[in-house]
DNA sequence: GACACATATACGGATAAACGTATATATTAC
DNA sequence: GTAATATATACGTTTATCCGTATATGTGTC
């Protein structure tokens, strides 16, 4: 009975091998994030995104809140200690990126944050 | 100009992200070994073996050395940090699997270290 | 109900990864 | 030189990944 099981490493690092995730996370990695916002501050279309962050959902790696009609993404804790290794080096490595620094700069201008009265966030 | 350079983390996630490669990083973590030694154990064809440790070579994680008719690879000192922050914690996770555990005890008893005199490694 | 909006998924095509087999290269022994 | 061995690469095929576009689903508003 052959396991391929999601806590195999290669499942996790594949998981982390694509740029797009990796700016996902690092967004998510300031704190629960909409898609809206996500998809406005990486200026890539929105199944792109969505598409990503349901791979990062099956990984893991992440979980959803709905609220409304957004959905709220951020990091889901971790059980496993290479899992749990692994992104927090991820995690210093993106605080201290250029690039990354500079769309985490970006966001916030974006959608569901602005034009919006607080009212409309429901419950 | 777009940098699609090997520093980037996702082109190392991306090498990590085969399982045979991770079998071969797990002996090699033990100390340099030769192809065929590294084929024995694995089990798997020969032709598959050199061209993971290509792979492996290509993205820096290994380092080859011509001895005679063999070739030794080990792993390699890593300059970056999160590079070797994750190589670190690949290197606790396999002390601990099991998988990973019995392979390495396989090892060393095939080919060019059986059956041999000494003498056989040359310089 | 109809409509607008946020998000998710389905579909088809393009690109890349991994594979097995065959073959090439390099080294040593004779 | 030939033969044998160790390793690397080339070739064609299969499989997985990523993408853009279109469409479906879910939710709030009227």
């Amino acid at each position: 009975m052959k396991r391929k099981s999601k806590t195999e490493p290669a499942f996790l690092f594949k998981t982390l091998a694509d740029p797009t995730r990796l700016r996902l996370l690092n967004l998510l990695a300031c704190g629960e994030t909409c898609v809206c916002e996500l998809t406005g501050t990486l200026r890539v279309v929105q199944p792109k995104v969505s598409r990503h962050l349901a791979h990062l959902k099956r990984a893991g790696l992440v979980e959803a809140r709905r609220n409304g009609k957004w959905t709220h993404y951020r990091w889901a804790e971790q059980a496993d200690p290479l899992v749990r290794h692994v992104l927090l080096g991820l995690r210093q490595w993106m605080a201290k990126d250029n690039a990354m620094n500079g769309e985490r700069r970006r966001r916030g201008e974006v959608c569901c944050r602005v034009g919006r009265r607080k009212a409309t966030f429901s419950k």
